[in-house]
DNA sequence: AGTGAACAAG
DNA sequence: TTCACACTATCAA
DNA sequence: GATAGTGTGTCTCTTGTTCACTCC
């Protein structure tokens, strides 16, 4: 395996060809790290590349950095390439590019601009007396209906052949697939792109940087990055309205030893249960939440069954999911499941633990204030701020940054598999269900501070020195100075142990659902109240019920203000 | 001619 | 290439 | 009260360009 470690050049806010930079350098990282899950086909990209003029790769690179892989030859004009037409003959060559590909009626009609199609379909046009106003889709229906009018398949055409007095020439890349599967490898996702690079270049975004073990991975297996781009691909399908069965048949089976992958194709197969579901096919949906497992795809299976009527294998199966519970929030759904399936089959009302109502208040506001502060949170919030008493708007902005703050070190801990690339905006596991108790010792440390009264210290040292950086539980444009050297003098250490151990019991679930408001009582006991603000015909959603029942139970205090509009 | 969405780019 | 929250409609007890 | 579905602002930043659409 090569040791050497790929390096970016330093200076690029000088070169015009940055970009192909970046490119060559997650080829490079890629091949140094992940050779043994590259293919032929990958390493033939990797090594075919290589050999390009330098023009070529740069203009190949602006492409796979563009939307889409259809272009039009007069709008690739960099000045830094010169003539893409020349540039484009080595791409050619080596099949990564298709000159004049055959493509269908609607990406004809996404490459050329209006008054363009209106010349290519004149004579059409014109036999069906069309408006000069119709829109580009008025267009397409027209000439929709002229190509389907005689056989059923629609038909792929060359633009030289649907406009044959076209002065413009189309290109096609071939080479996404391969650029897709190299920037998964190389981000762990597919949702950061090559422009990630540049956005940290110029300072835009800011990354803590983290030490990167040289066993790092995203991926260990091949099979691994064949299941992620699968799953990917399906999404896409689903999106784009393609039936559920055919996607389900193409389903892959699960990871059994990827629990990041697993989850993935979970979430798919919920998706596509939701799906079947609004368009009415119950037995599968059924189908696909049984397959997707526990948690919320569980739920809904549990509450379709009860809608068909079929009580006693919902209660049957909602007992067997209270044994093995997977979330609070599965919980929720079950004790409210239970009691309804229990009415159903005559069975005695199950035990349930007590639920606390949280202390709720009425306050009246002149409806014209919604107008004025923008939101009801903002009304009630300069309804009952005042100096000696400030209010602030936060949700979850506050509690999560000030454990992001004391908790910094360990969510950016060196753990294996945790960080692989310099631009992530927090450790990779965030979302697994082992990521506390493989912090477990580094998370008690770090709450320790609340006991010995250095965490403020802590919090505002982390403040200063890590402003700016990404973390998934700061929100930077939140915490100003003075909200948190408030929060700090405000809330109890006491208090704010209770909350984190709540986000510590599962961090990224439990990052919502916090109160709307929160108001700092200096001097007084206690000597702050959170506030969640509930305009007429609004109610709590369930992670907010957990919330609050939580803060009730450790006696934090809270309370519920619904807002009646004063109409004078 | 003006407006706003989408895209490209650094 | 969401996510978190608010809002609305509908059904049932 | 429960559930399902939709809407909204956010969307990694900011700026400039192109184009579609609409109005006059
Ligand atoms: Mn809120
Ligand atoms: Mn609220």
């Amino acid at each position: 395996m090569p040791a050497v470690a790929p390096t970016l050049p330093d200076d690029l806010r000088e070169d015009p060809r940055y970009y192909l930079r970046h490119f060559q350098f997650v080829l490079d990282w890629v091949a140094a790290h992940h050779d043994s899950l590259l293919a032929e086909s990958e390493w033939k990209f990797i090594v075919g590349f290589g050999e390009l003029p330098e023009v070529s790769q740069a203009l190949l690179v602006r492409m796979v950095s563009r939307k889409g892989e259809l272009f039009r030859l007069s709008r690739l004009d960099y000045a830094e390439i010169g003539d893409s037409d020349r540039a484009l003959v080595p791409l050619v060559e080596a099949g990564m590019v298709i000159r004049d590909p055959l493509i269908g009626l609607d990406e004809l009609f996404a490459q050329l601009r209006v008054p363009e199609l209106r010349q290519c379909f004149a004579e059409r046009l014109a036999a069906h007396g069309i408006a000069k106003s119709a829109t580009r889709q008025r267009l397409l229906d027209v000439i929709q209906e002229y190509e389907e009018a005689g056989d059923a398949e629609p038909q792929r055409r060359r633009l030289s052949h649907w406009w044959t007095e076209t002065t413009d020439q189309l290109v096609q890349l071939t080479v996404m697939p391969v650029c897709d599967r190299l920037r998964l490898m190389f981000f762990g996702n597919l949702h950061q792109t090559w422009s990630d690079f540049v956005l940290a270049e110029l300072g835009l975004v800011r990354y803590q940087q983290v030490d990167l073990g040289e066993l790092s991975h995203a991926f260990q297996c091949r099979g691994d990055v064949d299941l992620y781009l699968a799953l990917h691909d399906l999404r896409g399908r689903l999106d784009e309205g393609e039936s559920i069965e055919a996607l389900l048949t193409e389903i892959p089976p699960p990871a059994q030893d990827n629990p990041w992958l697993a989850e993935r194709r979970a979430r798919l197969l919920y998706r596509l249960g939701q799906q079947a579901q609004r368009d009415g096919d119950i037995p599968l949906a059924l189908h696909c939440y049984g397959l997707a497992g526990p948690g919320e795809a569980r739920i809904r299976r549990l509450r379709l069954l009860e809608r068909q009527g079929e009580y006693a294998e919902a209660h049957r199966l909602a007992l067997e999911a209270q044994a093995s519970p997977c979330g609070e929030a599965e919980q929720q759904g079950l004790e409210r499941l239970l009691p309804r399936l229990a009415r159903k089959l005559e069975l005695p009302r199950p035990e349930l633990p007590p639920t606390r109502q949280p202390r709720a208040r009425v306050l009246e506001l002149p409806a014209d204030h919604l107008v004025i502060c923008g939101s009801v949170e903002l009304a009630v919030r300069d309804a009952i701020s005042h100096s000696d008493r400030p209010a602030w708007y936060v949700e979850n902005g506050l509690i999560t940054g000030l454990f992001g703050l004391l908790c910094w070190e360990v969510v950016f801990a060196p753990l294996p598999g945790a960080f692989f690339h310099p631009f992530q905006h927090g450790p990779a596991d965030l979302r697994r269900d082992d990521f506390v108790a493989r912090r477990r010792r580094l998370f008690d440390t770090a709450l320790a501070r609340l006991d010995d009264g250095s965490y403020r210290d802590v919090i505002l040292d982390h403040r200063q020195r890590c402003a700016g950086l990404a973390n998934p539980f700061v929100h930077w444009e939140l915490l100003e100075p003075e909200l948190l050297s408030l929060a700090l003098d405000c809330i109890p250490a006491m208090d704010l142990r209770c909350m984190f151990q709540r986000l510590l019991l599962d961090p990224a679930v439990n990052r919502s659902g916090l109160p709307d408001l929160v108001q700092f009582l200096p001097g007084e006991r206690p000597s702050y109240r959170l506030i969640e603000v509930k305009a007429p015909g609004d109610r709590l959603q369930d992670n907010q019920r957990r919330w609050l029942d939580w803060l009730g139970r450790h006696h934090i205090s809270v309370e519920v203000w619904h807002v009646e509009w004063r109409h004078d």
